[in-house]
DNA sequence: AGCACGCCGACT
DNA sequence: GTCGGCGTGCTC
């Protein structure tokens, strides 16, 4: 795009000879408009108007004053000059955004059917936008000829130590600093003012910056990620491999495949130092819930200026980031999906770990996928890009094997310690004893969580259900209580006496009448980690149990308390859903136990078992880490299940070899390209009409390569008190959706209050 | 998406 | 006669 290196030369733009002012600003909106807007830039504001920066300008009949982004800067307006109006302000200097990052949002409205506008503004974090912890002041300049013979003048008293204070003052005053530090009021800085002694400026300034004293539960005594480990002969392998890409100018896309415990982080932090060591910045991206402070950690033992990106940063506290970033002050950026629009201007490398999560994927407009975006971005800057996981994604094995990525592989575990063994239980044959009520845990999973703890190990449980009771039915007539506004069953959650739906967080008093029949023979059954926190309590009671879920997790820190208390050994059986499955490393595990591995099985999801897969192998990572072996246990009704049989061996490769077949015989990915159309309304038969007629557009418009399924009731049939639908666009490859998508989209009007969601490349299918 | 324009029904 | 319903079409 030659137009977007025209912001450089705005200041040539008088060599066109147009007949109205110019140059011209291209502008595009935050709104579902598929166009770049040509405002001309009024003479005040020559020179001032840039490319990247967010400008007012006025839009509609109405002159109705919006926000755009300034996309380039044109000679001419392309269209008829008594359209064209002025832009009204400017908001932002420097430009927040720079050339990668607009080539960036454009490829991204492309790809994922948004307005280029719509991506820029979801790149940029809200802080930035309001420029949050600045405040414009009226700052307070001594002329120098006045700072040189202040002498010469005889003043009132306030006023002299006033000028006094502000010749000596290293940086500029405002007024009321001046105010403060001279315990006066503003009458002697006026009459200052009034004598010429002194003049003022309106300037945006950040606000003090706050400092924050150190996280006083963050232990310090931590073994890993002292110093840099000697590299294992894998790890430096690898690392050869990296270097050429590490010490050049060129995209490539590495998938480094690495077993649990195999120290891919290690990787990393090499990799980036290569990178830093030539003035270079990195962006590592991270699933949220690995960025404890054990992770970041790790990160500020190698390298001096590291920002951590969280989802709990304050907007004050993520603008500092991004200006620090920004400006070159950065030389490592860890963070979660939106941190691969970190602004870093020298980027090096781009890390994507656990590249197979799917907290990578947005699930709001616009829906896009950190990992993809990223290894755009690599393309567009130059540079390489490691996505490691011990279970890629299919699309990522896929990829590498068609030539795309090049693939590395860390296949043994650091200083040869082999991978836990791992036993599947047919829970079928775990026959719980009659009358009494069902156990999560089977004898064999008792019996083995008392060898571990007698020989000094810990265990972890993993159970990735929430709550107490996980269902509550009416045997009468056979109903499942759902909640009111959603298609969900409810959870029974006995600490907070409440029947939870999952979806929209509502709360009911837990029934006990049935509400269609009245009956008062309520069941609640189903087991989730509330109720097997209890179980484990009952059958240990000399050990101590804690739990980890988002109940338990809720106040900050809390998770941290628990993995500390857990590290040092006070805590013996740590349970949770899927929060304590990623990542952690704890040497003194011995046992690893899987509930119930079906959980994610039967989901109505073509990766229902890829992720069944993951959850499994991941888990069974967190043991045997340290000196001693680890062992496995996994529950299962469905022992034959190639999801679960595969990870039990640790095999990958098996799985994948099983799995791939059965994507390619439904045209699934990574056999092809999904887009999913999701029509959301209070009113069912609307949404159905709705989708109805826009799936005749379609099928109208579509080329005969793509397949059109649906519309079709979404799994989970209403959210919110909003009935959902979806259609189902398939093709082998992108192309021809993105066309139907640009040729159809503008026609679809869903009559209000109907939405219309389009996922590319969706993540779910619920 | 907003917003204005415009063309039809029940009210001071 | 006019206030206001929301269908249609445009936005530099």
């Amino acid at each position: 795009m030659s137009r977007l290196d025209a912001g450089s030369r705005d200041d040539q733009g008088a060599l066109f000879s147009v007949e109205a002012e110019g140059p011209f600003a291209g502008v595009v909106f935050n709104r579902p408009l598929d166009q770049v807007f040509s405002y001309a830039i009024p003479k005040r504001l020559r020179g001032s108007v840039k490319v990247g920066q967010r400008v007012r300008v006025p839009l509609g009949r109405a002159n109705q004053p919006i926000t755009g982004y300034v996309v380039w800067i044109e000679p001419s307006a392309a269209v008829d000059p008594g359209k064209v109006k002025d832009v009204l302000e400017v908001l932002d200097d420097p430009p927040l955004i720079d050339g990668v990052m607009l080539e960036l949002t454009r490829w991204m409205a492309g790809y994922y059917a948004c307005s280029w506008g719509q991506a820029l503004d979801a790149v940029v974090p809200a802080g930035v936008k309001k420029q949050a912890g600045t405040r414009i002041a009226t700052c307070l300049i001594v002329p120098d000829e006045v700072r040189l013979c202040r002498d010469t003048w005889t003043l009132p008293s306030r006023q002299a130590e006033i000028l006094e204070l502000l010749c000596k003052a290293v940086g500029t005053l405002t007024v009321t600093d001046v105010c403060r530090l001279a315990k006066c009021t503003t009458a002697p800085i006026a009459s200052l003012r009034r004598r010429g002694l002194i003049h003022t400026v309106r300037r945006r300034m950040s606000r003090a910056p706050v400092v924050k004293p150190s996280d006083p539960t963050v232990p310090e005594d931590d073994h890993d990620g002292k110093a840099p480990v000697a590299l294992t002969s894998e790890q430096s392998d690898v690392l050869d491999r990296l270097a050429p890409s590490l010490a050049g100018d060129a995209f490539a896309t590495f998938l480094l495949h690495g077993v649990t415990g195999s120290g891919k982080t290690e990787v990393y932090l090499s990799a980036i130092e290569r990178v830093v060591a030539r003035g270079k910045e990195a962006i590592v991206l991270v699933p949220e819930i690995s960025l404890t402070p054990q992770t970041i950690r790790r990160f500020r033992r190698r390298f001096d200026r590291v920002a951590v990106l969280h989802s709990h940063l304050s907007d004050a506290e993520r603008h500092r980031h991004w200006r620090a970033i920004a400006s070159g002050e950065v030389q490592v950026v860890v963070g979660a999906r939106s941190a691969i629009f970190a602004p870093a201007r020298k980027l090096g490398l781009i890390v994507i770990d656990e590249e197979h999560e799917s907290t990578f994927k947005q699930e709001t407009t616009p829906r896009y996928h950190a990992r993809d975006v990223a290894v755009k971005r690599a393309q567009l800057e130059k540079l390489p890009v490691i996505l490691g996981s011990a279970t890629p994604a299919l699309e990522t094995w896929a990829n590498a094997d068609r030539g795309r990525y090049t693939r590395l592989t860390l296949g043994r575990r650091v200083a040869e310690r082999p991978m836990p063994r791992v036993d599947i239980i047919d829970m079928r044959r775990e026959k719980p004893s009659k009358g009494q009520p069902a156990h999560a845990l089977g004898g064999l999973m008792r019996r083995a969580m008392a060898e571990a703890l007698d020989d000094n190990g810990q265990v972890i449980l993993l159970l990735n259900r929430r709550g107490f009771h996980t269902f509550i039915l009416c045997p009468k007539c056979g109903c499942v209580l759902k909640c009111g506004a959603c298609d969900v069953a409810l959870t029974h959650h006995k600490e907070r006496h409440t029947a939870l739906c999952h979806t929209c967080d509502a709360e009911y008093p837990p029934p006990d009448r049935c509400p269609s029949c009245s009956c008062n023979t309520l069941h609640y059954g189903g087991i989730g980690t509330e109720r097997l926190e209890r179980e484990v309590r009952e059958a240990f009671p000399n050990h101590v149990v804690r739990r980890m879920d988002s109940d338990t997790m809720r106040s900050p820190g809390a998770y941290e308390q628990v993995l500390a208390a857990f590290r040092a050994r006070q805590v013996h059986i740590l349970l949770g859903t899927q929060m304590i499955a990623k990542g952690l490393d704890f040497p003194d595990v011995t046992l690893v136990g899987v509930v119930n591995a079906d959980t994610s099985l039967h989901l109505p999801d073509f990766r229902a078992a890829e992720r069944t897969f993951q959850l499994v192998a991941q888990v069974a990572g967190r043991t045997g880490r340290g000196e001693r072996p680890g062992r496995v246990l996994v529950q299962t009704y469905a022992p034959d299940a190639p999801a679960i049989s595969y990870a039990a061996r640790h095999d990958y490769l098996g799985f994948v070899a099983q799995e791939l077949p059965e994507r390619k015989k439904h045209h699934y990915p990574p056999f092809g390209r999904v887009v999913r159309l999701i029509a959301r309304g209070p009113i069912e038969a609307d949404v159905v009409a709705f989708l109805d007629s826009f799936a005749g557009v379609l099928r109208g418009l579509a080329d005969p390569g793509v397949l059109l399924l649906g519309p079709a009731p979404a799994p989970v049939m209403k959210i919110k008190h909003l009935f959902r639908y979806h259609l189902q666009l398939r093709a082998p490859t992108a192309p021809p959706l993105q066309a139907l998508l640009r040729a159809a989209l503008p026609l679809a009007d869903p009559p209000h209050p109907i939405e219309l969601a389009v996922d590319v490349d969706p993540v779910s299918l619920l």
